[in-house]
RNA sequence: GGUCCGGUAGUUCAGUUGGUUAGAAUGCCAGCCUGUCACGCUGGAGGUCGACGGUUCGAGUCCGUUCCGGAUCGCCA
């Protein structure tokens, strides 16, 4: 500890091999126990607690809680039935000879400081300087600090070089909606903030850069939600030139499990992480972020009930969802079960379950023949006090449901292992798919990413049928970054977008300076961007994203410490030549 | 933009069928208390029941509008 006039040792510091130094702290006055004649104060900085006991009430005149202080004095042993064991300076505590006001409170707090997760977000968010007090939201960000270093020495290690790219850019036409910046200089003109590095860091791979990464702010004026911060968050961005797929996949299995298995005591999927065709994983756990935790698996009855004489499954696709130890649930759990399928738009939830005996029961057995029946039991090879239960909807949703139903009863059924981080790639994510609107070919994801098969593809391949170099990240059913081999031939690009219904011109007007760059010699190169503030959060265990960031927006896009947006002066407006109604 | 939930003391909440002066806990203030660490005890202050309008003899409570917050769907290539 550095000593100065303020402070020899800072709050969290002191031991009993430091019994009898004279120490001063500083910090703010985290409580205040008065007994008359004997006083308490926890003194409290970003390291620690320490107590402080003082026996002249007039020192403490006026001060209160939150208030900055330091005091000086003798660090005493404390007597044996009066230590506390909890905190790492329980065993001693400072004499106080003298108390120096530094900086005084106001003393009705908004909120009480080691309680402020409990109070509305408004009120939090409005005095963070104080939320930030509280030692769980100071350690996560603390915490969050360290792993953004960690990340960050990681990568080098791989020799990946950290490249700043510009904020202000120019607004792309694709993707999530850009935060605009007006030009004063070009009169009608706009910089838009980058929704990511995308364009800059393929062209650092046109530059040669070998290996490049950021810690990357990214901007995206879409709405919020509890796992995904309004306006702005950070990805670990990282592109590799001349690599493939599983280059970047050996990147990040070395990175995440780094970070994972030392930030978190929790068991961490070891490299190589699973490969899940995006196909496969719609089937069997009806989302393209599947949670490994849960060991329920979908399967598809439609072939089973093509010749079933029951109505609801009538010309339907049908999913089925094996739930072991599930038969002797009481009523109430089948009733919830049914009020959550309702809840999320299913006209009702089938179900048979296998009692004593093999016996199957349920509402829906009466129409399966015996024979039937016994097929059932084998090839989903059912068991004693298993419950099958049944989706079936429109094509288009029922993966879907069915991927609610597996959630909802991986989490009634408590099958979610809490203790492990479970990792995922998953792959071969189609090129393209049909528009909801217009029934047109659209690209699904990323109009750069290079297509398996590349050129012959396009051309001899039903565009549906035709799958991208397109992947994702994800851990226990977060999304944690997408990616892509990049497409980097401009014949190939052209071609895809031609696909989907644009120009070459097009491409030349919307991505120019990809489109030009790659006339000049463009490595092949592939990367993806792993969201930090995603990474921290499950790290931390915290449910809200606004948890893990030191200053977040609210879910309505306002940061209400600076009351931003606000209104600017008319000369500002009149500079940037724009007119506000 | 849609849907759902919420808005009552500084904070977290309760408030019955519409009926007297709107309560509790905690925080704050004052007094007492020499070993607490969620200190304790006694007392006190503290309210535009989000706002506006309506129904009613009477509205925190019912109705309408609106504002704000959260969740969720759309959206997030």
């Amino acid at each position: 500890m550095y000593k100065n006039q303020y402070r020899t040792h800072h709050c969290g510091e002191l031991r009993e091999e430091n019994i009898n130094e004279r120490v001063k702290l500083s910090g703010w006055v985290d409580t205040i126990r008065n007994h008359g004649g004997v006083i308490f104060i926890d003194l409290r900085d970003h390291y620690g607690v320490t107590q402080a006991v003082l026996h002249d009430e007039d020192l403490i005149k006026g001060i209160g809680k939150e208030s900055v202080v330091s005091v000086e004095g003798v660090l005493m042993k404390r007597g044996d039935e009066t230590t506390n064991p909890k905190i790492g300076t329980g065993y001693v505590e400072v004499k106080v000879e003298k108390l120096e006001l530094l900086s005084k409170s106001i003393t009705q707090l908004p909120f009480e400081i080691g309680a402020s997760t409990g109070t509305r977000e408004e009120v939090r968010l409005k005095y963070r300087f104080l939320d930030l007090r509280n030692p769980r939201i100071h350690d996560n960000i603390v915490f969050r600090s360290k792993v953004i270093s960690r990340l960050r020495s990681k990568m080098a290690e791989l020799g990946f070089l950290e490249i700043q790219t510009p904020i202000l850019t120019s607004s792309s036409p694709e993707g999530a909606r850009d935060y605009i910046v007006p030009s004063r200089k070009h009169p009608g003109m706009f910089y838009a903030l980058p929704q990511a590095p995308q364009i800059f860091k393929q062209l650092l791979m046109v530059s040669g850069f070998d290996r490049y990464f950021q810690v990357a702010p990214c901007f995206r004026d879409e709405d919020a939600r509890t796992d995904r911060s309004p306006g702005e968050f950070y990805q670990l961005d990282f592109e590799m030139c001349f690599a493939t797929q599983e280059d970047v996949f050996d990147v990040a299995e070395q990175v995440l499990y780094d970070a994972f298995s030392h930030f978190s005591d929790k068991a961490v999927s070891k490299p190589p992480f699973e490969r899940i065709p995006y196909e496969e994983s719609m089937l069997k756990y009806g989302t393209d972020k599947p949670d490994l935790r849960n060991p329920l698996v979908i399967s598809d009855m439609s072939a089973f009930f093509s010749d079933v004489d029951f109505m609801p499954f009538k010309n339907k696709p049908v999913r089925g969802v094996l739930a072991p130890a599930c038969a002797s649930m009481p009523k109430s759990f089948f009733e919830n079960m049914l009020g959550f399928a309702t809840g999320i738009g299913m006209k009702g939830l089938g179900y048979i379950s296998v009692a004593e005996g093999m016996q199957l029961k349920g509402p829906i057995v009466k129409f399966l023949s015996e024979e039937k029946q016994q097929t059932l039991v084998e090839i989903l090879d059912m068991k004693e006090n298993d419950t099958l239960f049944f989706i079936s909807d429109h094509f288009k949703t029922v993966d879907k449901l069915a991927g609610a139903i597996r959630d909802e009863l991986g989490k009634r059924l408590g099958l979610i292992d809490e203790n492990s981080f479970k990792f995922c790639f998953v792959v071969d994510f189609p090129m393209f798919g049909l528009s909801d609107e217009t029934g047109e070919i659209e690209f699904t994801h990323n109009p750069f990413s290079m297509p398996q098969g590349e050129m012959e593809a396009l051309v001899e391949k039903d565009p549906l049928e035709i799958l991208a170099w397109q992947y994702d990240i994800v851990c226990n059913g977060v999304e944690l970054s997408s990616g892509a081999v990049r497409n980097h031939v401009p014949e190939i690009m052209v071609k895809a977008f031609e696909i989907a219904g644009y120009s070459a011109e097009d491409v030349k007007g919307k991505f120019g300076a990809l489109y030009s760059a790659f006339q000049y010699g463009a490595p092949p190169h592939a990367g993806m961007a792993p969201g930090v503030d995603r990474i921290v959060m499950l790290l931390t265990g915290e449910d809200s994203i606004r948890d893990v960031i030191a200053f977040p927006m609210n879910s309505n896009a306002q940061d209400l410490l600076l009351d931003a947006p606000n209104t600017v002066t008319k000369k500002q407006l009149r500079e940037v030549h724009i007119r506000v109604k």
